[in-house]
DNA sequence: CTTACAGTAGACAGATCTGTCTGGTACCGT
DNA sequence: ACGGTACCAGACAGATCTGTCTACTGTAAG
């Protein structure tokens, strides 16, 4: 997606409809605004993040871990170009706006998520750890969209020691 | 500066010149382009930081310890939102764009920093503790940014755990 | 067959953005 | 007194952006 690429405001309708080989009014009967549609973009990453994340095998600590091994794949892999929730917090200051909502949401699911499996996995200080796990996360991805493998492992570690 | 209160590519010249009181053929006279504007705002953020962190007392990990509370305390309180370098990175996706060298400039310097103390202190893996003291930054950083106290408080507890 | 709908290309309006230019004013060193 | 420099307000050019509109085409259901 051209928004995960060049940056959201960056890329004009435009450039949206030339990619998608679609007619602008064809654009405008879908989604109502531009707005509208970085709204729709960012949600179904989330899905498909959810997905992605559902499909993960493994128990406990081991599915963390699995999870984790997958994060660091990605981030230091091609076309990486950081997390496209954190990149759209940076273009959209007001915290009131639907885009950082959805940022929101996500990262609470995420951190909801980490929480869930250590609950399960009988582990202490669960909280606390779901948090570490979520920094991690921002860290690591950050830290692979600007091109930094050594930190990206160093989260790792961190993590996986935190536990 | 409006830059970083409302992102870079949603402040326009006029927006700048009316803040700064300024004609706009005198800002022209100035800068060249926005663009040069923008490296310059980064360029005085970066040196305003390493004012700021060589001010810093104390020796070794206590000093760290002292750099991470003031980070922690910085990032959540009124008025931040986020790293200026990392959110200037999310708007500006060209890795050789000037803007990102300086974000790649200041992440260097910053990890440096954290390595020459721990080296000073006489610390073993230096290279592994300032890579994941920088990435607990970065986490810090979006943490604090999107209002979540609770993770930027676990940054700094496994950031000194990890030491 | 006809009606309704979804699609096409692209012109257009109106706003906004970057950067230039005009014309005039104030200060400052020589 | 004078030339140079920096400043001002603001018009302007040209590009680009969002969103609307016109006019036409294909298709599927009743």
């Amino acid at each position: 997606m051209l928004f995960y690429l060049e940056g959201i405001h960056t890329v004009g309708v435009d450039r949206v409809i030339a990619d998608a080989g679609v007619a602008k009014a064809t654009f405008y009967h879908h989604f109502k605004s531009k707005e509208e549609l970085v709204v729709a973009y960012l949600a179904t990453e989330y899905e498909r993040q959810r997905e992605l994340f559902s499909a993960v095998p493994g128990d406990g600590v081991e599915r963390i871990e699995t999870i984790l091994a997958k994060l660091a794949e990605v981030s230091v892999g091609p076309g990486f170009r950081g997390c496209p929730f954190l990149n759209a917090a940076a273009e959209f200051a007001d915290p009131d706006h639907p885009v950082r909502h959805l940022v929101d949401d996500y990262r609470a699911w995420y951190r909801d998520l980490m929480r869930d499996i250590l609950v399960a996995a009988g582990r202490s200080d669960v909280d606390q750890k779901a948090d570490l796990l979520l920094l991690v996360r921002d860290g690591i991805a950050v830290a692979g969209g600007l091109g930094d493998k050594a930190a990206v492992e160093a989260g790792v570690r961190t993590a996986l020691a935190g536990l």
